[in-house]
DNA sequence: CATGAATGAGTGTTCATTCAT
DNA sequence: TATGAATGAACACTCATTCAT
């Protein structure tokens, strides 16, 4: 009998090692041998597991996406109303050293995806979902009179969306002036501002 | 010196061209002989006027800087107060195709800039040289009795750039979603809360 | 020895897989790996029954040559003179699929055998082993007095060749004109030619 | 001004260099570099003046053929008829080394041609070409009295064709028993028996 | 100054081969 | 014996860069 490999598993080392190369010398540096030796394997072993480089690169970006799902999916269990929301947008943001590495990785492949129609539909496909999710925690967090500003479910998950994306790139630039702290402020202000009566109704706009 | 300006106007031109090129194809197709092909000359030209690829590529990302920079001072240019806050911040959003370029640019500059130290460092003298202008508008706006929330003027600046930078780029993805009448709506959320008093009681965090 | 039949069933086994792959692919696109599979087995068994892909590929040749053999063999069973030498004819010439086949085999190994000394020896063995085959059915047919040309058997199996690979090769590349009644057709003038007193004598050149 | 090249010239060194390269190592051997190489540059000209690797391959293919035709019209000039026509011939059999590297080019290709499209293609063309060159040689003849057999004219050119051809691999394999003399012998059998009344009457088959 | 020919290192990918299981 | 994982050299091709003209 010959030496059986988990496949799986083997994929995800490979992605693994695409990550830490990514990380250390961005995704324009990240070959396919470098990848492989990092993993430890030769650069013909790829060959087994993925079907070209396109493969891999997408493949690691949909693992980060799944990383982060699977962090709210965790969160949020036994979590209702607005903070199960504030939980959920707490997982996407660059908090701590995992999380900015999940932000290098997403936004080392955003500019690449705004050319590349594959990744570019990843990227889309993660937001929609994520678009979704929010709104959807929004609606239940309404439902439970936690939410009361007038404003469309879908405009409060775009706000949200803004947010996140909005802080891990200034995270990722100035990370001395973004701390966690002030991330977790930000939020805090938004998430007031669309649980609070009075505030809404100063903010309100023509 | 009527060489110096020749020398300078031709590289305005590749400059220009590369921005199309990046524009057309992304920055990872942007190659030295497409540019000097989309700027009508020769491959070799480019040695003449740019020590490198890397100069050609900083330097367009220097030049999108500029031209922000010079609409910005054009628009507050005789207005005072919140009212040149809000055209500043204006001039930085995605509004339209023309800055919607300008956003691609910057974006696909930004996955390469995280492992590029040179990239790196013009992103970041831009992003402090735009923070310093916004504390400064922030700061102007407080004095002229427009701008009354307790929290410290960087931080103000700061909720904007992270403004700037989420709608940026969910423009790019969901250009659909996130229209000009929205961009502006949450632009004047953030406006209003900061300058209104009651909202910023309310929302007032421990 | 049960073993060694075993042993060389499968080795045929692979060898006919070879064939229907380079018929299918052609011999550049026919790697081990796709071998392997075509015979129903992983690429590691190769490695069992053959030294390298080198003898795959010579073993495969001569057992196309092997085959011909046989029914060169077989077809002259109890015939005799003329009749023999043109039923053996017969069966090197391309008159339906299975044949041709064996001539798109020959013909995609001929252009690697010019340069590869091994496959060279092949072809070139199999040549002289034909010729004499030839020869010794043109003595036969001369003895029995129905081959009466004045040109030496040599000669004469030389031009059966020469008649068998150039049918072999117009009816690969256009397999419309050179229908098997084409062939046989020529065939005929040949042996017409040679067992006829009257067109020998005209034919007869300076 | 920079140095100017003739494109087609260039061209013609490389395809010059692909010959040598398949006359010496083979068509499978022939890689980029070797040509290169052997055109005296490196591998990275090869781009200037090929799409690419296929595009080498079926230019050097087309050049041969080419070659074969100027020769045929050279030879023709000034002659006609039957003559004419075996000038022809003469130019298409491998009687020199000259001739004999064409023949090694030729179905060098004729192997990998067969699952080929693109050289398939090319060698059909040429053959197509070649054929109704020699119907019209027959026909010319034939006008002039010269060739006087029932066979139509398509037909003898079918018997042209298999005799170059037959001639070509068997020069190939057996340079010392396919001699130049044998070749023009075999060529005036044919040549002798479709221009010769007696000969054609008693080899007419049912 | 401008050209474009030429370079050669580097890329993704393929594949015959080896070998532990 | 049979597997298929792993190897690493080789391939065609790309591209930033150099440089003679």
């Amino acid at each position: 009998m010959p030496k059986i490999v988990d496949h799986e598993m083997r994929r995800q080392e490979v992605l693994a090692a695409t990550w830490r190369v990514i990380d250390r010398v961005g995704l324009d540096e990240a070959t396919t041998r470098r990848i492989a030796h990092e993993a430890g394997y030769s650069n013909g072993v790829l060959a087994h597991y993925f079907a070209d480089k396109d493969d891999i690169l997408v493949s690691a970006l949909k693992l980060a996406h799944e990383h982060v799902r699977e962090r709210m999916v965790q969160v949020t269990d036994g979590v209702m109303g607005l903070a199960a929301l504030r939980a959920v947008i707490v997982e996407a943001l660059p908090l701590d050293t995992e999380r900015l590495l999940e932000a290098r990785i997403e936004f080392s492949f955003l500019g690449r995806a705004l050319n590349a129609p594959k990744l570019r539909k990843v990227h889309q496909d993660e937001l929609a979902h994520f678009r979704r999710r929010l709104t959807s925690l929004v609606r239940a967090a309404r439902a439970a009179g936690e939410i009361v500003t007038p404003r469309p479910d879908d405009d409060v998950a775009a706000e949200v969306l803004v947010l996140i994306d909005g802080l891990s790139i200034q995270a990722l630039l100035a990370p001395d002036r973004i701390t966690a702290a002030m991330q977790l402020r930000m939020l805090d202000v938004l998430l007031t501002r669309i649980s609070a009566v009075v505030a809404e109704a100063s903010s309100a706009l023509g």
